[in-house]
DNA sequence: AATGCGATCAACCGCGTCCAA
DNA sequence: CTTGGACGCGGTTGATCGCAT
């Protein structure tokens, strides 16, 4: 309420994007490049709000994303991911280049989930699912933010897992990828570890 | 061959955060 | 310091596909 809408939606197209869409979005962004969302479905001549742009091309239109199947190290460095950082899947995917968030959330929901499941560990807190003593395995859900990678206990969830948070660039063959600083998103950005603005500088 | 149902993927929505004025 | 606009993220929905009956 009292938040003015990001477009103007009566003049919008939504749903799937035609391939005329997608060739105008790519064409603008290859001479103007990326930025001013808000704007630019006008001055791409594109009836679409500035955020569907963005989500059409971060998720399916950058030519740096790799399509196709997930490889089983993927798996794992998703799972272990998860495990430190819960449902942040843009960090996720900021250490899997060629992956979008949007991918590897859905990803998680169809696959992952189920293969934690089957190998009887809960896909939410990286614990074993323990039948008996249900009320540690499946607690309530209020304090279930996945945000802290620790329990509400203060232990670890994974305490078992070696997580030696090796996740800086996984994969150093891809100098398109744009790493996420990880300072930014632990609240560290601007301090002296932080490099965002070097990498953003050109 | 037709239908139902679950799985998958693309896209939308609302909210939180950042940053310039 | 405050405020409002823009961006980015995570959750959720809806359409489509493929398999089983």
């Amino acid at each position: 309420m009292g938040r003015s809408p990001c477009c103007e939606k009566e003049h919008t197209n939504k749903g799937a994007w035609t391939k005329e869409e997608d060739q105008r979005l790519i064409a603008y962004i290859r001479v103007n490049g990326e930025g001013c969302w808000r704007s630019l479905p006008k001055a791409a001549g594109l009836l679409r709000c500035g955020k569907s742009c963005r989500l059409r091309w971060m998720n399916y239109l950058r030519p740096d994303l790799k399509r196709g199947n997930f490889t089983d190290d993927e798996d794992e460095l998703i799972i272990r991911l998860h495990s430190l950082l819960g449902n942040k899947w843009s960090l996720i995917a900021g250490q899997l280049p060629g992956r979008t968030d949007n991918e590897i959330k859905n990803y998680w929901n169809t696959h992952i989930k189920r293969k934690l499941l089957s190998r009887g560990m809960d896909p939410h807190t990286h614990r074993p699912l323990t039948p008996v003593d249900g009320a540690a395995a499946s607690r309530p859900s209020s304090s279930d933010d996945g945000s802290s990678g620790a329990t509400s206990t203060g232990e670890p969830r994974c305490p078992d897992l070696n997580l030696d948070l090796s996740v800086g660039p996984p994969a150093a063959d891809t100098p398109t990828s744009h790493p996420v600083c990880l300072c930014r998103h632990l609240g560290l950005r601007g301090g002296a570890a932080c490099s965002c603005r070097q990498a953003d500088s050109p």
